[in-house]
DNA sequence: CAGGATCCCGTTGGATACTG
DNA sequence: CAGTATCCAACGGGATCCTG
């Protein structure tokens, strides 16, 4: 099994959450679940994300091998991003945050909202 | 269902991430898994954790609702932190991110490595 | 033992303007 | 369309010292 601490996390969990947790990861690999996306696709459906943001998320995803830019030569441009083969690994992961969030989100926010 | 725009998110993996996402609650919930564990204990276990950074994210776990909070009135004082039952209910999805993690981190890490 | 209080810094992330 | 380039504010998070 691999050795976690010498990539200097305390367990597998914390690597995890470093490679597809922050902000934006997570919704950006979830609407690529269901095929390959455009730029400006993916800027709409995350609704807040910035230009700035969404290109240095989708980089970092691209460098570990999650997902895949393919650039059409055209004008104007045309970029789509999918899922590698290796990130279609996380599919099971992100569903069930999913639906994790689905049934019990409404509760932390309600009570949240009860202590502020 | 719930309408995750309402709080700010852009959907429920989102809202998912923000709840256990971080750079140590996984962990934390992690080793919370199998039972009841001490302040000092937690500490030792996530090995680079400061004391500050574990208090501070207990307390967003307890206001969260996922995390019970039990203070033992001695000298010296002794505090168990345990999942609530709610906490239960990410008892999957933990398990779920500590299996991918097992399996996939690795090629992640070796590649980061190679681009460096 | 289990923290609280301060100080401080690096990174994250937002706003805006510009470009091939 | 799909980005880059800057600038800047906010926050996460570390180090250190103190306490019931």
């Amino acid at each position: 099994m691999t050795d976690f601490k010498a990539y200097g996390y305390s367990c597998s969990v914390a690597a995890t959450l470093d490679i597809i947790g922050g902000k934006w990861k997570g919704v950006i690999l979830f609407y690529l679940l269901d095929g390959k996306k455009r730029f400006n696709e993916l800027k709409r459906l995350n609704g807040e994300i910035t230009q700035r943001m969404l290109t240095l998320q989708l980089r970092e995803l691209e460098r570990d091998g999650i997902v895949h830019r393919e650039i059409y030569k055209e004008i104007p441009p045309k970029v789509e991003y999918s899922l590698t083969e290796f990130g279609q690994s996380l599919k099971p992961l992100i569903l069930m945050m999913r639906e994790w969030g689905e049934h019990h989100v409404e509760y932390v926010m309600e009570k949240r909202k009860n202590e502020a």
